[in-house]
DNA sequence: CATCTATATTAGAATATCCTAATATTAGGA
DNA sequence: TCCTAATATTAGGATATTCTAATATAGATG
C-alpha cells in the first residue's frame, strides 16, 4: 500500500457503510453481478453503480463481463488482508 | 471490532492524511504531545486539535496530562494491527 | 490569586461527498 | 439489425466535512 495518500484513498473508499458491505460481501462471495447486490443491499441502482464506481477508482474491486451481467471482484489484495484482519 | 457501522467509523477517523498521519506519528512514538503535533505536520493550532478530536471521539486515541501539556497515544489495539499491517 | 501557556471550542465560509430520478450506453439474444 | 436487460452517467439539490481565525478554558507555576 506505498505512500500515504494512497493508504487514505483506500480507506475513504471503505470509510461508508454501503460500500465496506459491498466489499464484505464480494469477500464472503455472497455477491457478484451488480443486481443482485442492489437486491441484497435494498438500494437504488444509479446509487449501487455509484459506489461501484468509487471502489473501482480507488483499485479495491474490477468487474468483468459474465454473459449479460457485470461481476466485480475484490482485486487488492491488501484490503482483502485488512477486512479479514478486523473480523 | 464489533459491528460494521463502528468499522466505519475507524475507517472515516483515518481516512484523512492529517489524521493518519498524527496517527501514525503516534504509533512510531515520535510524537506525544499537541505541540510536538503541530510543529511535525506545520498546521494551524486549531485544525490539530479538531483533528485530535475526531480521532477521539473515535475511540483511536486519549490524552493525558503531562506537566503543563495533554500527551496522545493510540489506545486502539485493533487500529495499531491495521495499521501495521499495511505498512 | 494572577498570569501564562497549552489546548479546546466556536463560527461560518469553502469544499467535498452523497443521493437518486432521469437519461444514456452497451452487449446479448431474437 | 432491433429490442431488451443490465449497468453507467448526468445533474443538481441535500448533507457532511474541512479549515482556520478568533475566542474560551483549564491547569501549572510563580
Amino acid at each position: 500500500m506505498q505512500d500515504i495518500k494512497n493508504t487514505v484513498n483506500v480507506f475513504k473508499a471503505l470509510a461508508h457503510e454501503t460500500r465496506l458491505s459491498i466489499v464484505l460481501g464480494l469477500i464472503k462471495g455472497n455477491e457478484c453481478n451488480v443486481s443482485r447486490i442492489i437486491e441484497s443491499l435494498n438500494l437504488p441502482q444509479s446509487t449501487i453503480s455509484k459506489h461501484l464506481n468509487v471502489l473501482r477508482t480507488a483499485g479495491i474491486i474490477e468487474g468483468y463481463r459474465k454473459s449479460n451481467m457485470i461481476c466485480y471482484k475484490v482485486v487488492n489484495e491488501a484490503v482483502v488482508n485488512l477486512i479479514k484482519n478486523i473480523e
